[in-house]
DNA sequence: TCGTTCTTTTGAACACCGTTTAACTTAAGC
DNA sequence: GCTTAAGTTAAACGGTGTTCAAAAGAACGA
């Protein structure tokens, strides 16, 4: 046979390891073992560590891959004609998002991952992406002040996810289903980044 | 001795890993392990299930302390006669306390803690807080959008907190002070609430 | 085809974790 | 002083992340 392939693992082990993990989190565990992921990718645990650095390290990799599907999610979005529909139909896409990949989402966002450019860049352009949106919006705004309501909006979308994930405005209030929340969420933004400056 | 102790351990050893543990969270360890707790009070791990059902229900105790103290901080700001500067000093002052007690706040919103009836309560009397403020700045609002407006503040709130916290912001954007992100989001909420129905 | 070499994988080990259990110690009440 | 109940301990179970010597496999030259 021509494969590549090495040692008893057939294929390339360390995709095997992304794909396992990221079905581990769509399936709803958050932040899966690093013994379960090399169990469900059939190899023993060390396997892994050919191929990772350690657990966060996969984690890292996944979450790089959340934000680049985020991207793909908001882009046909921030660029609709009209900036003002442009940024509520970001702002509520970014939720929905978030609510259909929760675990995926929580691992983007857990604190406990060390620090990684890679990451870092991806989470940067997605938060220009927003800017440029608020800019559009707000054409007679400078710079800072729209990277500070960008800022503004992301930290509210974040927020409204973590909160509604939490079920913490389910308990507190009553039912909210994730439309209702981002369509909340993205008109209070607008709202926000609508009003005159004082 | 006329003590009410008992066993080996002088004292009430429920207060004492309470009191531990937010020791440990004080000191930045997020979420201390009951090993740790234990370890830390001078005390074997087992002894620790004699008051606590579990792990998590430790840390929904102090979490529960952590939405007290919470409270108290923000009870003088929330009395403010001017509506919009106590909207401003609420917000401002929430951000405040997270940053200074930031393994407890962690805490007091970790999802992996199961529901606690008097943890919601108290979570529910804090965010009863906000609506109230909101409600004296906006007394054109109904109830139901009053509501609306606190929760989209408490969501930026919380958003900006745990950006911060995980240094996201920094990291896209270059340095941000605990004062400057409370300063931000208060005047972004206020903007928000005060900006006029569409 | 046989060795050699390099990569990949394994399985055992270490120290930690949450939790349970039986046994032990201590305090309080009669 | 004895009984009873409460508090505590130490050991154990199965789980975790991680390391490491040894084994297994692929690649390649002779």
């Amino acid at each position: 046979m021509t494969k590549r392939s090495v040692g008893t693992h057939h294929g390339d082990l360390r995709r095997t390891i992304l794909e396992t993990t990221l079905r581990l989190l769509d399936e709803g565990h958050d932040s899966p073992s690093m013994r379960r992921i090399a169990r469900e990718a059939g190899v023993s645990p060390g396997a892994a560590y050919h191929h990772f650095e350690n657990h966060w390290e996969i984690l890292r990799a996944v979450a790089a891959e959340g934000f680049d599907a985020l991207g793909h999610r908001l882009a046909p979005h921030a660029a609709l004609p009209d900036a003002r529909a442009s940024l509520r139909a970001v702002i509520t896409h970014y939720v929905l998002f978030c609510f259909e990949h929760s675990a995926h989402y929580r691992t983007m966002f857990n604190p406990s991952m060390g620090r990684d450019p890679d990451l870092e860049a991806r989470a940067r352009a997605r938060f220009t992406v927003l800017v440029e949106v608020v800019a559009r919006a707000r054409p007679d705004l400078g710079p800072a002040r729209a990277m500070a309501q960008a800022r503004c909006a992301w930290a509210m979308s974040h927020g409204a996810v973590l909160l509604g994930l939490d079920n913490l405005l389910v308990r507190i209030e009553g039912p909210a289903s994730p439309q209702d929340i981002a369509q909340e969420t993205a008109q209070a933004v607008v709202a926000m980044v609508m009003s005159p400056e004082e």
